[in-house]
DNA sequence: CAAACCCGTTTCACCCTATGAAACCCTGTT
DNA sequence: AACAGGGTTTCATAGGGTGAAACGGGTTTG
């Protein structure tokens, strides 16, 4: 609480307002005030600013907010011609169509991890997975290899962050990780969410630095243990491939 | 100047600081305060606070500022289940089959179009249409298309912006657009960009209200007058059944 | 090797402006 | 009519955003 914030507080205010928008598409202007927990007049304030803006727009309608289009115009610049979720994704269609299951590309972000891009296998029954989506990071193999192969200190720094879940065992956990790292890769099976496994290896640059991991993901009848263990080679391959294509 | 602003000065600045990156990915400091016209250390404390929430994020390399993550994570939200740009794309790709042009959706936002999907044709020669394009509504055949059949008071408001071009004779152009309307389609012909044409129908919702403007563009040979007024039925029916497929 | 320069960071006093309580205005409901 | 539940507007207050200036750490210039 001693830290010194050099941040603006209303812009706080109107980002957090914005990121409402996450999870739900419209928000009538009191939920929201509920939500971030700021008086009604002000969230009118701060609606009307990032609806000047374009940044929500009001559906002519519901009366309520939404998304507006310069969110979908930054987007659009988002992805960069040496972006990996670009440069990447003809290696992971090509993996996604050799094991016929749903491949993901994950990155950490502080104490989470972020889905930049994924391909959907082409199977009736498959992993659904939406580019964007922000997940913890203490479940789901990509999660342990993007915490086993990061760079000194912020294994120690995430798994003392406040959020962390304080039933996970910190002692096991560790152990885990270093023997995620003497393998070369992690599993997951009904980690997260029942009935999905997932199967996920590092991508590292030119200079050894991790910079994703890549995950292959399906229904756990399909992916058991041992099918896992099978695909690992080939997920590590395309990993490593990965790496020589970025910087 | 006598306008009441019901907005939040330290929040506009943010947003236009976010703004900057729709055009260049990378900005140093310096830079965006000098397109915003904000000092060095307004500037600073305002992406401080936009990074605090991971809107922008510090290459770690060149020091310069990017996109960060929450862009993605609020355009993965964008595109929702009921959103046009989602919905809509399997009737585009079926229309881009049948005709082997781009086929493109517009929607009008104030006095600029903005390309909310896009199909590309599988021909060598092509249209490349990038999504999240703005472009200006006095051009074009969708341009026209937003104009002709939206409600009535947004001709006369867009005409009048200060920001149309005054070249443009007013009397001229919305005969052009009552001839659209009575025609129910628009076609553009080497208008905005040598080369290139295109024929756009409204979308309308099942209150009979425009959506979306929806074009296929191509290659001007191609797309011949004779060509587009003969594409033109498909089109407009390929709209209409866009316009039943939503709310 | 200074000096000059550029960029990012920090400090600080001033006074602008963001804030939230309350009142107000709708429209629909009891 | 009275009520409820949304959104809008007003207004006094003090809290906080602001920009000038100074600082620090690089790199280029003399």
């Amino acid at each position: 609480m001693e830290e010194e914030k050099r941040t603006v507080r209303a812009v706080e205010r109107a980002l957090d307002v914005l990121l409402c928008f996450v999870s739900g598409h419209e928000w009538g202007l009191t939920e929201i005030a509920g939500r971030v927990g700021l008086h009604k007049s002000t969230v009118h304030r701060l609606l009307a600013t990032l609806e000047d803006k374009g940044f929500v727009i009001r559906d002519a309608a519901t009366e309520k907010y939404r998304l507006g289009l310069s969110v979908l115009e930054l987007s659009a610049n988002l992805s960069r011609s040496d972006d990996p979720s670009v440069v990447l994704l003809p290696e992971m269609e090509r993996l996604r169509d050799e094991l016929n299951e749903t491949v993901s590309l994950y990155v950490r972000d502080r104490a989470e991890r972020v889905r930049i891009q994924a391909v959907q296998s082409m199977q009736a029954i498959r992993r659904v997975a939406t580019v964007g989506a922000r997940l913890p990071l203490s479940v789901g193999a990509s999660s342990k290899v993007l915490l086993a192969f990061a760079e000194p200190g912020v294994r120690a720094a995430v798994l003392s962050d406040a959020a962390w879940p304080s039933n996970l065992e910190r002692a096991a956990f560790g152990k885990q990780l270093d023997d995620i790292v003497a393998a070369g890769y992690a599993t997951s099976f009904e980690e997260r969410e029942p009935g999905a496994a997932a199967v996920s290896a590092p991508i590292f640059n030119r200079s050894g630095k991790l910079v994703a991991a890549l995950s292959v993901s399906g229904p756990s009848n399909r992916l058991t243990p041992d099918r896992m263990h099978e695909y690992a080679p080939a997920i590590i391959e395309s990993a490593h491939r990965m790496g020589t294509i970025l910087g």
